[in-house]
DNA sequence: GCAAGGTC
């Protein structure tokens, strides 16, 4: 019997996998604490093992925290990452172990370079290398039961390599730009007395950063121009009415100053029109959709949502979240989880709603798709545990929302009056929803009602008055972290998953402040400022298009390791003289990041003149060593880096005396009741002559 | 400690 190991993505993958390939059954057998699924099919041993997104990243291979750095090379997820969990090391056990007894693996991970690359390391270093030969790839889009079948029976006989190639170069092409500007950064301000804070920039921080430095500059010089709103108010049977003026804002005041002098006192109906819309239901959502929505209604951030949503899934109430489509395939049982949503009380009303519009309800398509799942949308489970606060409110918008995209349209009548008061046209709007449809499920979206007067044609019209109102033109709105979100989403920058969390990530570096109206700090304007003088590309989009570009085009075509080496190595080719330059002017750099306000903070005790700047050299003792030595004051401020040792033991006294050798200053030590003299100057020439 | 990308 042939034996194969499928290797999936992520558990829910692999579930699904198992399930979909599975003749009689499907037996979980444990590995160490590690689950696999085990099943057969048309006579194969078919074993599922699935990996928790990468195991595997990039680190230094040697050095500490310097740059530039370049020796990079892919290691297991170490405890000492952000992204590490504990599993990882089992389950790579587990996989390494069931692959020794296997005729096959078979990489079925997202149809993506980043599910290919995580299949690619799962097999070369948890395997090992030479399973490389044994080993295939799985395409598919969905996890659905006849495409998984599909995808199985026809898989490519090799890994899809140019792909794992396109996932590498990313990667590394991330890591270098990212790590090492970053350092360089953080180091400047390091440099100038800053020893705490940690400055950050990559290839999605950085346009977004400028974005909102431009934005804030946009506002900041913005300068307001004149423009007029006019409008007529009309008695109609003794009721008021306002009617817009017809060309919308006015520019000229020339033209305001003629409509201010009207004098008549009667409209002229021109022409009635009457339009009636249907608004399609909105599909059901993607992970960006939610957020936004979660945030515009209920002020809950991105962030927090997709914990929500996280937690939702684990406790199967929803599908899973990390999507981008909009979409519900034909083969999820629609029906039948709305029927199941009807056994809780507070749906049991739109349920109803929903079968007596169609008995098969079928929901909207939006525009987004996703290779690996659908759009988010309730299983229908029941609520076991009481849902509080806020989660209760998202489960709540995601099953409104799946139902609503179930619904019939909302039916609305817009009717327009054209009226001329001495030549010059007003519009007289009214707004009345004929059938409220999804919005009965889904009431968040605002449609506002506007009482349309009865008349005809030709009718005259009293005119109250003519009112024209001097306006100023207002500069574009600050971003919130809804709208940001929206941008990112439209420039391409960062993924569903990742948006949210870099967002959070600028404003834990001080660059941002007030997530609902975005203020870029003197700290994020200093750091888009300096690096759009020295290293523009990390500030711009074309990064990123240009990688995807290269991904595009050479995935399809054989991207070998070779060829990526040259491409990485291209594409970084500028960056070591930015970082030499950036290492020179270390100690600009960081005065201009740190700023008028920064005030430099040392507490040491004061022994004297540095003979280098002036300064006064302190005493101070290392936070990390514990170890006492002699900083010169002139370091905070970046104009002198004199540094001293001292001797461990023995109390210290200042004699406020200069060495006639260098000009330091000498100290007195007191240790095991022996006193001795000596100069701070490590290097005194003196120091051999006994002082 | 620093990126961006998967995932728990």
């Amino acid at each position: 019997m042939r034996r194969i190991l499928i290797i999936a993505e992520k558990p829910s993958a692999a579930k699904k996998i198992a399930y979909a390939l599975s003749d009689k059954g499907v037996r979980i057998v444990k590995v160490g604490k590690t689950p696999i699924y085990a099943t057969t099919f048309k006579g194969q041993q078919i074993y599922v093992a699935y990996a928790m997104g990468h195991l595997y990243n990039i680190v230094q291979k040697s050095g500490g925290w310097i740059f530039p750095v370049y020796n990079i090379k892919w290691e297991r997820t170490s405890p000492k990452d952000r992204s590490y969990n504990e599993r990882i090391k089992e389950t790579i056990q587990a996989i390494a172990k069931i692959a020794r007894e296997v005729d096959e693996i078979v990489v079925a991970c997202d149809y993506d370079i980043e599910g290919s690359l995580i299949g690619y390391n799962v097999v070369k270093y948890a395997c090992g290398e030479k399973y490389f030969k044994k080993s295939s790839r799985m395409i598919f889009s969905t996890l659905t039961r006849n495409e998984l079948r599909k995808a199985f029976d026809r898989r490519l006989k090799t890994l899809d390599w140019p792909v794992i190639e396109a996932g590498k170069m990313r990667h590394e092409i991330d890591w270098i730009f990212g790590i090492n500007l970053s350092r360089a950064l953080t180091l400047s301000l390091r440099r100038v007395g800053d020893r705490e804070r940690i400055l950050s920039i990559g290839r999605v921080q950085g346009p977004t950063l400028k974005l909102l430095a431009e934005r804030e500059i946009d506002i900041n010089t913005h300068v307001p121009l004149p423009y007029w709103k006019a409008r007529a108010i009309v008695e109609i049977n003794g009721v008021k009415y306002v009617a817009e003026y017809a060309g919308g804002n006015i520019e000229s005041e020339e033209k305001a100053l003629e409509i201010k002098k009207i004098r008549d006192k009667y409209a002229t109906v021109k022409k009635i029109e009457r339009k009636v819309t249907k608004e399609r239901p909105p599909p059901p959502f993607n992970l960006g959709e939610l957020q936004r929505e979660a945030y515009r209604i209920y002020r809950i951030s991105p962030g927090k949502t997709l914990e929500i949503s996280e937690k939702l899934y684990l406790q199967a109430l929803i599908s899973y979240p990390r999507t981008g489509s909009e979409q519900i395939p034909d083969s999820i049982d629609v029906k039948g989880i709305i029927e199941k949503l009807g056994e809780m009380r507070e749906y049991r009303d739109l349920v109803q709603k929903i079968f007596e519009h169609s008995k098969r309800p079928k929901p909207v398509k939006g525009k987004g798709t996703d290779p690996a799942h659908p759009a988010i949308h309730p299983t229908g489970e029941k609520v076991n545990i009481k849902l509080s606060g806020n989660d209760r409110k998202i489960y709540d918008l995601i099953v409104r929302r799946f139902l609503a995209s179930c619904y019939r349209s909302m039916t609305k009548s817009e009717t327009r009056a054209l009226l001329d008061i001495e030549g010059h046209l007003f519009v007289l709007k009214g707004v009345e929803i004929i059938d409220h449809g999804w919005l009965k499920i889904y009431p968040f979206k605002k449609v506002t009602e506007k009482p349309f007067p009865r008349i005809v044609e030709g009718m005259k019209l009293k005119v109250i008055r003519v009112e024209v109102e001097e306006k100023y033109t207002k500069p574009k709105p600050r971003y919130n972290v809804r709208s940001l979100l929206k941008k990112m989403e439209n420039l391409g920058l960062g993924t569903k998953a990742t948006r949210a969390e870099i967002i959070e990530i600028l404003f834990s570096r001080r660059y941002l402040e007030n997530p609902n109206n975005i203020e870029v700090t003197d700290l994020g304007m200093k750091v888009s400022e300096i690096l759009s003088k020295i290293c523009p590309e990390i500030l711009s989009v074309e990064l990123t298009r240009n990688v995807e570009q290269i991904i595009d085009e050479l995935k399809s075509e054989y991207l070998t390791s070779e060829y990526r080496k040259v491409i990485v190595a291209n594409t970084v080719l500028g960056l070591y003289s930015v970082l030499s330059k950036m290492k020179k002017n270390e100690i600009n750099i960081g005065q201009s990041l740190v700023g008028k306000d920064f005030k430099p903070h040392v507490e040491g005790k004061p022994i004297g003149r540095c003979p280098v700047c002036g300064n006064q050299l302190l005493i101070v003792r290392s936070k990390k060593t514990k170890k006492r030595f002699i900083v010169c004051y002139g370091r905070t401020t970046g104009e002198c880096d004199v540094t001293q040792p001292l001797p461990q033991k023995g109390r210290i006294r200042p004699l406020h005396e200069t060495c006639k050798y260098c000009g330091y200053p000498l100290l007195a030590c007191v240790s095991k009741g022996k006193e001795w003299v000596f100069c701070t100057n490590i290097r005194c020439p003196g120091k051999r002559k006994n002082v």
